[in-house]
DNA sequence: ACTAAGTGCGCG
DNA sequence: AAAGCGCGCACTTAGT
């Protein structure tokens, strides 16, 4: 701990009035505590940062970042400590873990940050910002690093704060988006925009054929019970009327209704009431929550971000000048699960750029389409059909890849705790699950009871099955993420027009779009290929850094230009 | 009129 | 109603 970034720990004051900022050697603070006015407690961070790129320590990047973005400041280094506590405390590796506090519950980080800059929220003090909490909660959270067995927990702290920085810095960023390119999409579609609560010419068009179709002049597609009534009447007999069982049946009504459906979503998630929304001057800013998702992915609040359709992908366009390196990884969460559980046959089988080929060349199966199967299966826990019929045939080829997926799954029925590689522990089952398995031992238990038992443990366990997979797939691409970040800093700033993306990044190469396993990054045409460089740089080092000594594919495809918003 | 749960579908 | 994981959002429906 004597060598590293200096660090600067900084909460309100117990009056609420002002900062109180202390700066430090590593793992020490040194200084005597400042009193900041919150007047000019930015162009203190930004001396202070030019001063001695520290890591911040803060409550929340959620509500601490924005303002200073928006003031054209970046940050190269912070540790979130809502962020943090949420991992330390749920860590079963650790002991003592950190206690939980309810100080520290993660539901303030759904809140937006604060709309005037610094200005004290009433209550911000009570809620675990004041100079004393943050400080005490950082001297536990240390502690319990300190104490742990390895630096893997240390590394899932900063690769998580990491993210919550690069989580900001796309809200504030946005992602280039092109009203124009998206309306003619809608327009091409659905035809000209309706007026309010009106349909669509498509759409009416289409309803009309599935009324003449069907026999029904009175069919709402809109309202899945009466469809589904309608559809008895004409003898259609489905159990629900969505897309997958309407798909099976041959009758005239279908397509048109299927065709209607797509519309329709197309219409109430993205169309002009969300362009309204969620789109101003070419950027769309969606709101990250980092660790948003119980395995540690990122979900995210408002516009659907992680949910974009693929047909409006080509909406992303470059601002003038500059362009587009779109980046995604192929099989992710197979090639961790061979890295993870040191599998050195899946990890030939991954090598290159398809794992399904690979897993066909290993013998396993026969086909590429029985090893996709095959390998989903295992990691989400298939038992029935083709999936589970093939899963016990990987048991053979991958046995220490399938030993860990069933271990985890094991521990999951039995009540337990699984974690990721970095140490994210999956939560502890509920006072339901519980309760269904104790009744399910009780003397006078019905054989209802011990099947219902039975079926939640299972459930359980493709749960954990999935968890330790998922979770450490998204501690790679937080990782890369991270990688990125830091190589996209480092590059020269370049000659072109000023990009609508704020103030820190008007010239300067930028992530503006991260889901799961694929980034987007808006930079300077003239950087295209040293991004795309960087790119595969840090997805590298973060399989490096995931993974010492043990060697594994995680190839990219990357993409420049007007086609890198759409992966393959 | 408002809320909560269910349905269906978009993404990985 | 995906066989099998994790999400968010819009809409309908059932309940108050």
């Amino acid at each position: 701990m004597t060598n590293g970034p200096a660090t600067v720990l900084v909460g309100r004051a117990a009056d609420g009035d002002g900062w109180i900022v202390v700066a430090g050697e590593p793992g020490a603070l040194t200084r005597d505590p400042e009193l900041v006015p919150d007047k000019s407690f930015a162009e203190r961070v930004r001396a202070l940062e030019s001063e001695l790129a520290p890591r911040w320590i803060v409550r929340s990047l959620r509500s601490f970042y924005p303002p200073l973005l928006a003031a054209g400041i970046l940050l190269r280094r912070a540790h979130d400590l809502l962020l943090c506590h949420a991992i330390l405390r749920d860590t079963v590796a650790l002991s003592p873990a950190v206690e939980p506090s309810p100080l520290w519950l993660r539901e303030d980080v759904e809140q937006t940050a604060a709309p005037g800059l610094f200005e004290v929220s009433s209550d911000g003090a009570m809620r675990g910002e004041s100079f004393d909490e943050v400080r005490a909660e950082w001297l536990r959270q240390q502690a319990a690093l300190a104490a742990a067995p390895d630096s893997r927990l240390a590394l899932l702290c900063a690769a998580e704060s990491t993210g919550a920085l690069v989580a900001e810095e796309m809200t504030a960023a946005g992602v280039p988006w092109s009203r124009a390119v998206h309306e003619e999409i809608l327009v091409e579609q659905l035809g000209p925009r309706p007026l309010p609560g009106g349909r669509p010419a498509a759409m009416a068009r289409l309803a009309t054929e599935i009324a003449a179709r069907l026999g029904d002049q009175a069919v709402n597609p809109d309202s899945p019970q009466r469809l589904l009534r309608s559809l008895h009447r004409a003898g259609i007999f489905v159990e629900s009327t969505s897309r997958w069982e309407l798909a099976q049946i041959e009758h005239p009504a279908i397509a048109p209704l299927l065709q209607y459906k797509k519309l329709a979503r197309l219409l109430t998630a993205n169309g002009w009431t969300w362009l309204d929304e969620w789109v101003h001057d070419d950027r769309f800013r969606p709101v990250y929550l980092v660790g948003g998702v119980v395995t540690g992915r990122w979900a995210s609040s408002g516009g659907g971000a992680l949910q974009i359709p693929r047909q409006l992908r080509r909406a992303v366009r470059a601002d003038p000048g500059w362009t587009l390196v779109g980046a995604d990884v192929a099989q992710l969460e197979p090639r961790v699960l061979a890295a993870m559980s040191q599998d050195r046959a899946m990890a030939d089988a991954a090598r290159g750029t398809d794992l399904y080929e690979g897993v066909v060349r290993s013998g396993a199966v026969a086909t590429r389409e029985e090893a996709k199967y095959a390998v989903l299966g295992a990691m989400y826990g298939a038992t029935t059909g083709e999936s589970g019929r093939l899963v016990p045939r990987l048991r053979a080829v991958f046995p220490r890849a399938m030993g860990l997926v069933d271990a985890a799954a094991r521990t999951g029925e039995e009540g337990g705790v699984v974690s990721t590689l970095l140490g994210r522990s999956s939560p502890r089952p509920d006072g339901a699950w519980l309760q269904a398995q104790s009744r399910a031992s009780d003397a006078g238990a019905g054989g209802a009871d011990e099947s219902r038992a039975r079926s939640r443990a299972r459930d359980r366990g493709r749960f954990t099955r999935n968890f330790v997979v998922q979770g450490t797939a998204a501690e790679w691409a937080l990782l890369w993420l991270a990688e990125i970040r830091h190589r996209l800093n480092g590059l020269p700033a370049a000659s072109v027009p000023a990009s609508a993306s704020g103030p820190v990044f008007r010239s300067r190469a930028h992530l503006a779009l991260f889901l799961h396993d694929e980034v987007i990054v808006h930079c300077p045409a003239e950087q295209a290929e040293a991004v795309a460089d960087a790119v595969r740089a840090a997805a590298d080092a973060a399989t490096a850094r995931l993974f010492p000594g043990f060697a594994v594919d995680i190839p990219l495809d990357v993409r420049i230009g007007e086609d890198a918003g759409k992966p393959a």
